[in-house]
DNA sequence: CACTTCCCCTGCAAGC
DNA sequence: TGCTTGCAGGGGAAGT
């Protein structure tokens, strides 16, 4: 799903429908692990209320509320949050990309958990999400919040000495210590494989044995793949799109993520897929050491 | 603590 | 065509 620069792109356009607006009426479906405020409080909570920003934590999305409180929200795999009069062709899922564009507005399905109505009566905005491995919370004010202070720093702001010290102690794969958000917030499986082929770092390396130099490389990478992306819109595999319900692009400049067996950019050499963590990993066999 | 395994859920592609 | 299996961008809980 998506990751730091597809929560990104989110948020740049998703801020201007969502900040300032009054919220009017909060629909949602069934009560389930989704939610992790219930359905009902959720609705009491933030019926009149207003954002005043919007704001990217990691891979969450933090709405600062008028009345001091916040609503959280993380899109898990399959999330996708969108405006109600977005370009709907391929809102409903997709691998099948080729999809005929769909007729007419957007219809809330059973798998769109959160529909905000605001009191201007423009468009509305909508949370879908298949898998529902998302997550929709509302912080009263000053409510402290586990999920999000126990994040690291930003990954744009990856800082390779702070990146080499955090290392040192880990012994675990670099691939599995890239993917801990407590030590960097917001790279997920796709970046992490990108970023350590740039680096030139193999996954399957153990942290604490990563030089100096090699930390700083990697570090260098996350910036560089996760600012990349975020000017391409992001990276459209299966579910994700932007709020307009355009893809992103940043998928076609993939080096190694799900291009198992293809040729290496830089080398040929057939790409190779190996899993680490539950999670596929890929990385070229020449060029990563 | 650090690390690993399992699990939440749905939809799609590939294989038979 | 239909069934089964494997796979998917995340992350928390519980195990060692």
């Amino acid at each position: 799903m998506p990751e730091l620069p597809e929560v990104e792109v989110v948020r740049r356009r998703i801020a201007p429908l969502f900040v300032g607006r009054t919220i009017e009426s909060v629909r949602t479906t069934r009560p389930s692990y989704f939610f992790l405020t219930p359905p009902v409080t959720l609705q009491r909570r933030l019926a009149g209320r207003r954002a005043t920003a919007l704001e990217r934590i990691g891979k969450y999305l933090v709405a600062e509320l008028d009345d001091g409180g916040r609503l959280l929200l993380h899109l898990g795999m399959t999330g996708q949050i969108f405006a109600s009069d977005a370009a709907s062709r391929r809102l409903l899922t997709g691998k099948r990309r080729r999809a005929p564009a769909q007729a007419g507005p957007f219809r809330p399905d059973r798998h769109t958990h959160l529909v905000f109505g605001f009191k201007d009566g423009g468009p509305r905005v909508l949370f879908r999400d298949a898998r529902k491995f998302g997550k929709v919370a509302y912080l009263e004010p000053g409510a402290d919040e586990p999920r999000l202070t126990k994040l690291g720093p930003d990954a744009l702001k990856a800082d390779g000495r702070a990146l080499y010290e955090a290392f040192r102690s880990r012994r675990a794969k670099i691939k599995t210590v890239l993917l801990d958000q407590g030590v960097l917030a917001g790279v997920g499986n796709i970046y992490a494989d990108e970023a350590l082929y740039l680096a030139r770092v193999r996954p399957t390396r153990r942290a604490d044995s990563l030089t100096r130099a090699e930390s700083l490389a990697i570090a260098r990478a996350v910036r560089r793949v996760l600012m990349r992306s975020i000017a391409a819109g992001g990276s459209s595999i299966s579910d994700y799109v932007q709020p307009d319900g355009q893809d992103g692009s940043y998928q076609e400049t993939h080096y190694v993520y799900a291009r198992t067996g293809e040729p290496c950019r830089r080398c040929k050499t057939p790409i190779r897929r190996v899993v680490i963590g539950q999670r596929s990993s890929h990385f070229c066999p020449s060029c990563q050491r």
